[in-house]
DNA sequence: CTGACATGCAACCAAATGGTTGCATAATCC
DNA sequence: GGATTATGCAACCATTTGGTTGCATGTCAG
């Protein structure tokens, strides 16, 4: 859509699927959807690598686009950013789904909030 | 969902996200999409790299069960199986996407034969 | 059968990846 | 000011990855 804007988003995209390759750092993205705003510490709990390990994954999470940070105090916040996970999903995976065309009829009716499902 | 289904597919999120990650097997799925059921040696033309790279990818591709092959006489044909690519879309990225809710609105009125579309 | 073609297998290699440890810097608390 | 806390930076390491080359196997054509 964007004239300019899908040359350099190609070029991103290759940066988005590889940041999603780690099974690491898709469990950050996935505790950052549960709570948006942690700091570093805070997302280090739980996971067992060195809270550096964790802070390149997050690292190149923000290389990525995935997520945007934001500086309190001696705190970093980061934010979850689902745009660069959405346009993959509409330029490049969509395109795989005929399939998913049928689960978005019904997923249509569903929206209706139609009775007959 | 699925009571057992759900525990082995994650553990195979993990092989096709890494599948995905590399430009040269999304450019395989891509071809293969363009036109199913090539050979190795169709699916060579053009990549800058030897045969045996590309085999490897596809073996990649094939164990992550995104496309599945058929021995032709001498030939084996490879065929796109688009089905683990919309299972990841499903249950992990549409999960980021309140965003994307607004654009199934949109697609929800194009399915619905909108004249315009 | 013989040669050409399509693919598989294995060894090897360089670079990227994911992790660690140690130290530095900056903000907060007492 | 000094200790503590939160993070960053850099060096280093083992493993994985993506690629190569060389050779083996199996199939088709003459």
């Amino acid at each position: 859509m964007q004239p300019n804007g899908c040359i350099i988003q190609c070029m991103d995209d290759d940066a988005v699927f590889k940041a999603l390759a780690d099974p690491h750092r898709r469990q950050l993205l996935d505790r950052l959807f549960d709570r948006n705003g942690q700091t570093l510490g805070e997302l280090c709990h739980g996971l067992e690598i060195s809270r550096q390990a964790v802070a390149k994954h997050l690292a190149l999470l923000e290389a990525a686009n995935l997520l945007s940070c934001q500086w309190q105090g001696r705190e970093k916040l980061h934010y979850l950013n689902p745009v660069p996970i959405n346009q993959i999903a509409e330029r490049w995976i969509g395109k795989f789904d005929q399939h998913r065309l049928r689960a978005l009829s019904a997923l249509k009716q569903a929206l209706e909030g139609d009775p007959h499902g």
